[in-house]
DNA sequence: GCGTCTCTTTACCAGTTGGTAGACACCCGA
DNA sequence: TCGGGTGTCTACCAACTGGTAAAGAGACGC
């Protein structure tokens, strides 16, 4: 443990989240993860027992990330629902920049085993009912469209991810990583969002 | 060949379209796909030089096979933008649901290797481009929100695909795939696109 | 000095992976 | 009747997979 200050659980949890989220969790193997710590394959199994038992890590470590500057966001906000979902759009956009692995792995969620499904659904639950009741009440209040409010929730999730996530779309409409790039679309996602949820 | 109508190759394509859209191509044997047609993976290869050649193939056949539908619900739609939209909504909901597999596909270019991602990306540019510039004119019509026509084509395929491959997602809303609620779902993705579309 | 606890290692293993080599069966035109 | 395709098969293979067993290495209190 001595070159570097993290333990190495920490750093296996890292290179994993990286690689998993980029690759996807099948086409990365024990070995790849080990060598991108540098250490060996069995340092990784001692920490965790096992593939799954890894990946199971990683998927809670990775929400719990999110949730939480999600959460924090959400909290230094204004009342205003459109001004909130600014800052959703801001909270989720700087780590899909910074890291998108992150999301990448959010993406992964889908094709799980069952159980790491249901894992995940529950850490995302209370969350996901707050955001759902705050939508709702929003709409009883006529600030915003009214709409299913359970599927709205998963539009704006749908939108806000899928986007931040497959720059390799973007990649085909001509849109380029650069900071300028970066503003322009945040700003096209705001506006996008806002518009969809402004009262009729 | 004998037992089927379907020639071999074909039948190949199939499933590893079923079997790459809903698991990702790297957790999918070649072993796997020449089960699920009933022959030798040795057949497989014998069609296929290669895995990455059957990779190729299947994303283009879906590719083609998603535009296909897609223009022609277009050349059918009446030229108001927004049924237009209404159009390209229901085009796309309606593989998703009969064949998840193809949009999860879809979904997985963003993790192929360069030269795929590239190769998609030529089938795909004539009917991106044809999409921004319908776009762009119709902003300059005044009958949609103005925004970068690109971005905003970006937008708009994120959230309709998103939303149509990630079932997991709408489970954790409490969304269930009966008939009824695959009609609300699509009503309720076409009242978002045409919000966030909708001139201001 | 000695045991013990934590961490990382080497040495294996059985099963699976993508891929090669070559044989076998069948059909069809000469 | 024969020869050459065409399509599928059996038999292999080296590399890699996740995982087990057990042996150090180093720090710590005694």
């Amino acid at each position: 443990m001595a070159p570097s200050e993290i333990p190495t659980r920490q750093r296996i949890l890292d290179a994993a989240l990286d690689l998993f989220g980029n690759r996807g969790v099948d086409a990365v193997s024990l070995d790849e993860i080990a060598r991108a710590v540098g250490v060996r394959k069995q340092t990784v199994l001692y920490w965790f027992a096992s593939k799954d038992d890894l990946v199971e890590a990683v998927l809670g470590e990775a929400v719990a990330e999110l949730l939480i500057v999600v959460e924090a966001a959400l909290r230094a906000a204004p009342p205003d629902p459109l001004a909130r979902l600014d800052a959703l759009v801001a909270a989720v956009f700087r780590p899909a920049v910074r890291r998108p692995a992150l999301l990448g792995l959010i993406g992964e969620i889908g094709r799980l085993s069952e159980s790491h499904a249901a894992h995940l659904a529950g850490l995302l639950e209370p969350s996901v009912g707050r955001a759902i009741a705050a939508l709702r009440s929003e709409m009883d209040a006529g600030r915003i469209r009214r709409a299913d409010p359970a599927l709205l929730a998963a539009l704006i999730y749908s939108t806000v991810t899928g986007l931040a996530t497959e720059a390799r779309v973007l990649g085909a409409v001509g849109w380029t990583a650069s900071p300028s790039g970066l503003r322009r679309l945040r700003s096209e996602l705001r506006a996008f969002v806002r518009a969809a949820l402004a009262p009729t």
